[in-house]
DNA sequence: ACTTCCAGGTTGAAGCGTCAACCATTCGCT
DNA sequence: AGCGAATGGTTGACGCTTCAACCTGGAAGT
């Protein structure tokens, strides 16, 4: 067994290792956050999200999964949830009427609403104040650098914009 | 409730949403490549890759859980389940009773140098070969400035080397 | 139209992580 | 010594994600 693996150096092997460690911690911390300030966690919070942001404030459950990075049986039960809380209803589309339409309550708009400012600030406090402006771009060429691998159909491409609910109150001209 | 948030600027909602998705995308491809290969979690992977360094293969059960950032009852159940299929064995220490010391076994060590180099190659595969040199310096000190805030104990930081399993043997002089 | 196949969703069972409760051992204090 | 508190670990129940099975509705071929 003669051994051809191409070994990390040991620069690779840091930035490697500590790489390693924000993927395991920062999702656990957006979740630990949204879930004492909102009592969501954090894939809850991208699913009402994103619906803020569609058009009707409405979206197929095949589309919010794909954009969500989910399958459907894991949006079919978190759907359920937030439907029994009052966040979003489910109906038939009469369109196709094999596909599921879920549109965001008035009550879901406004826990989105009440719970992005919290929400940002977390993103502020963990990662993009403790950055600087170079350092922004440059993660944000390094992140796309390694999409390509992850996810090369880019499916999270659009993902959500933790936008400024104010300006997609009304107008989303786009 | 007039709105005092300080919302992210085009440039850094864009390296925001990357990084967001790298962090949801990157332990799943992990945790996919070690389930095919090696019939393993990443997290089983890092328990046995943490003990293969220790001297004499041997850890605290309370120690091995802070330096994979696990719970303890977290470690414990991934340890019986190990146990089970022969890669470690626990035993009580017998200078401080109150504690369990988790061994590797031999076939736990084989597990781990057979399944090192595939592991590596797609740490590889999915990062550090998509990287330029400049690159991998930059995404270590942006790591390191985000565990300032995400890990400020530094609990994480002596991470799992995926190191050459062949020198683990007998020396790391550093 | 009728059959066949595929896409869209939902459901229920199984597996893993988290939390709270619990037991054993050691440490600190008197 | 002896008591109370704290440390180290394990266990069992609950919640969430995954997987396979299933059902409905549309599309394609004849």
């Amino acid at each position: 067994m003669t051994d051809e693996t191409r070994w990390l150096s040991a620069r690779e092997l840091q930035a490697w290792m500590r790489l390693e460690a924000v993927a395991e911690l920062l999702p656990a911390a957006l979740d630990h956050q949204l879930q004492r300030d909102a009592d969501m966690s954090h894939y809850d919070y991208l699913v009402l999200a994103k619906l803020s942001e569609a058009p009707d404030r409405t979206l197929r459950m095949s589309g919010l999964a794909a954009s969500t990075n989910a399958t459907l049986p894991r949006l079919s039960h978190v759907a359920a949830r937030l439907e029994a809380r009052g966040f979003l209803t489910r109906t038939r589309d009469e369109g196709d009427r094999r596909a599921t339409l879920a549109t965001l309550t008035d009550e879901g708009w406004r826990k989105v609403v009440a719970t992005a400012p919290s929400h940002v600030g977390e993103v502020r406090r963990l990662v993009v104040d403790r950055l600087t402006p170079e350092q922004v771009e440059q993660l944000d060429a390094i992140a796309l650098a390694v999409l390509g691998a992850l996810d090369p159909e880019n499916r999270l491409q659009a993902q959500n914009p933790v936008v400024d609910p104010s300006d997609a109150c009304g107008n989303e001209a786009g």
